[in-house]
DNA sequence: CTGATTCCCGTTAGCGTTCACGAATACTGG
DNA sequence: CCAGTATTCGTGAACGCTAACGGGAATCAG
């Protein structure tokens, strides 16, 4: 059961292989006659190019290597989810890697792919972990930052913009006394998120001291718990909480309960992350959207066209955050 | 910049390219001294092969198409690592593709994947989809049941196990009325687990009518809210909830809650997924554990495997699921 | 010392495709 | 009717690698 050559295809209309590769790449020197019967016999035959045969000679694999962390987060899934599908439609297909947790095992992996020769690269990786110096001459895109490398393209979901809206959300409200759980600060997402709030409340000179932060130790609903606990000890009076993620803020609604403050008649509280399970929690958790697969897409049409316009496509791009109105924030009460 | 070839490391010690070739796929008949030589020049020139090339002489690419419908969920991420990890480990790469909601361009995904000449395809898709059948000459391995393809090879987690051992642990706790919440009777663990419950039950000669089971018209917290309150009406004087998943069981402990219901003292609940959330619960919640990254492992094991053992390695196989005791059962209190 | 065996290694060809070149035919214009 | 231009197609060669074969040197047996 070999499989269908060009030639075959070439053989059984006594054509040469050259004419019928002429017509698969819609080569405009081929008489219409032609065509149309080449076009038959390869429907006929069921011929299907092969990719590894033409990629020898073309020095292109249509192949984008991913490398992830994990995937079972739901910002890096949709992101992937995006990647994947707008490769696809540019005739890319994905390799899909998963590094070991302390990501040391990067260098290899990125070797690897080159070996599988990749066209291009796009890293899901944490901005935490330090990057290995690429020397690779294929482009290669990166969420949140990448060092020197010549063709390195970074994207990303504007953070600051993010924590902005969300903060300037609040103010909007009428709410002047704001908790912030924030994530661990060594996360570059926490940083910013950091500095978005501080402008928006810059904006109305609302006052800010240490007292109005508390950094968890992860990202889970635990420790957002234990935030929002010590949260509400440093800073009683506070109308409104905003939460670095969905899960924290899972956690602060916890907190609020069993120390009997209502939500949202007594504290507003605000997400990040817009999971699916914001709309089922009570009330509906009101999040700032981060637009996954619409990052994908860009990451995969990015590095894509990078990969034809080779040197220096250096481009770094932002995509705005987007903020899911739901219960979780009214105006605060006067009576606080 | 071209890359480095296997006969530039030949000529840079004056040797075939054939003798580098034999080095490099550890062929035994190279003189010691030669060996050391080139593997000397191959790790000074940074030589890589050409994998594509290599594909094409030894018609293996080496490459796993891996098809999903989405990996936006706890299970699926799992063993999509699994899955990687371990090809990987055995020389494989995995191709990632998403198919579309409906899965209608299932047919397109194998055929684009066939084209890029992989060597076997894992299949992550939902039983309910029909499958076309398969005119490939390469193995397949799928997660719940395949058709009649010959090289077709089927895993999948026990679920009637894993129900069953769910219903025994109840049972032995002394819990005699019991209420299930059941996922939509159209998908195979569905009905899987309603299977595994009715064997636990039938060794005690547990009376089971329809009372005791609701369908949730979807696996979503809300759906299982609702099918709890519906739940609670029809048997009100049951002890237990069993959930055929966590979201479910989280909207379970909403609506006992809601009813003054304690959990684990007035109801015990017990979950299937074995999600992170499950140990942030309040009572953290006992669930059914599925090896996902295990069943993973399995996959790429059985299915590279068959690429080498040609034809009818036909090989059906479940793994068991794993019951994660937490604090969301007690034995039923005698009031009730 | 001769023939057989073993150990190394090079040569040739081919995997399926595309590129660079050029040749044959048909179509122009004068 | 002929040179000149399109149009259409075929012929090597090459991409980087490995399979198959064969050949020379060294080793061994008799």
């Amino acid at each position: 059961m070999r499989q269908v050559t060009l030639h075959d295809v070439a053989n059984a209309i006594g054509v040469s292989a050259q004419t019928v590769s002429r017509v698969i790449n819609q080569r405009p020197d081929v008489a219409d006659a032609t065509r149309v019967r080449v076009w038959e016999t390869i429907r006929q035959l069921g011929y299907k190019p092969n990719i590894m045969a033409r990629g020898l000679v073309s020095r292109r694999s249509h192949v984008l290597g991913v490398i992830t962390l994990t995937l079972n987060d739901y910002f890096r899934s949709e992101v992937m989810t995006g990647l994947e599908k707008d490769a696809r439609a540019r005739g890319y297909a994905c390799h899909l890697s998963f590094a070991k947790e302390d990501a040391d095992d990067l260098p290899e992996l990125v070797d690897s792919m080159l070996a599988r020769q990749v066209d291009a690269i796009a890293l899901l990786m944490p901005k935490r972990f330090v990057y290995p110096e690429f020397h690779v001459d294929v482009p290669v895109v990166s969420i949140a930052h990448l060092l020197d490398h010549p063709r390195a393209i970074n994207v990303d979901v504007d953070n600051i913009d993010g924590a902005y809206q969300a903060i300037r959300y609040l103010l909007d409200q009428g709410h002047r006394t704001i908790g912030h759980i924030t994530g661990p600060m060594d996360w570059a997402p926490a940083a910013d998120r950091v500095e978005g709030a501080r402008r928006a409340l810059a904006e109305e000179q609302v006052p800010l001291t240490l007292r109005n932060y508390v950094e968890s130790k992860d990202w889970t609903l635990q420790s957002g718990y234990e935030a929002a606990c010590q949260l509400l000890e440093q800073l009683p009076d506070l109308t409104a909480i905003f939460c670095h993620n969905d899960w924290m803020a899972l956690g602060a609604y916890r907190a609020l309960r069993e120390m009997g403050r209502r939500i949202p008649t007594d504290v507003s509280v605000l997400g990040y992350d817009d999971l699916p399970i914001c709309q089922f929690m009570e009330p509906p958790l009101s999040s700032v959207r981060q637009p996954g697969e619409g990052l994908g897409q860009l990451m995969a049409q990015l590095v894509i066209t990078a990969i034809d316009h080779a040197e220096a496509y250096r481009q770094d791009m932002l995509v705005p955050a987007e903020l899911m109105v739901r219960d979780s924030v009214i105006a605060p009460s006067l009576t606080v």
